[in-house]
DNA sequence: GCCAACGTTGGC
DNA sequence: GCCAACGTTGGC
């Protein structure tokens, strides 16, 4: 089993937003990213786990622990005109991009703040989310930063 | 709102 | 294939 990081912007949909769908499962959709398409492709896998991380908001960081309930699938979004991350040179046929369904497992007791991830810079060093510049939406996360992070959620 | 960092596009 | 222009991300 693998673990992930995966971002989303709180004002957009937050992780209470996903305890509150059906069987707290949902499609994590909109990622225009081929990086992150390929990750979803090739190396997710039913069953692994991911931190729910809420970016560009007032306290962002890692708030919850969710599971990755399904293989990739193609992005129903990217073929919907009316859709803010609708892609015209997609089609069905030929689609471009996949997204994976999540399910809400728990929320953090304490969210592990990008402030407290980085003060403890020393012991994740290598966490592709601190790593300067970085913008990928969906990181993989080492067993050891994992249990790390944990940790400073006092788990 | 600013801006650094990075990805994508498209002309050549 | 190069690279300038442009768009996006996301912390601050």
């Amino acid at each position: 089993m693998a673990y992930w990081l995966m971002k989303s912007e709180p004002d957009c949909f937050s992780i209470d937003d996903l305890a509150k769908r059906p069987n707290q499962i949902s499609g994590w959709d909109g990622v225009r990213n081929y990086q992150v398409r390929n990750m979803f492709r090739d190396e997710m896998r039913i069953g692994d786990r991911a931190f729910f991380y809420h970016s560009s908001c007032a306290e962002p960081g890692v708030v919850g622990v969710m599971r990755i309930v399904s293989n990739a699938y193609p992005d129903p979004t990217q073929f919907d005109p009316k859709a803010d991350h609708y892609d015209p040179k997609s089609t069905r046929e030929n689609p471009r991009w996949l997204q994976v369904d999540v399910q809400f497992e728990r929320k953090l007791d304490k969210p592990v703040t990008l402030a407290t991830l980085r003060a403890h810079e020393a012991q994740l060093k290598g966490m592709l989310v601190l790593a300067r510049g970085s913008r990928l939406s969906v990181t993989p996360v080492r067993p050891e930063h994992w249990d790390y992070v944990l940790k400073l959620a006092g788990e």
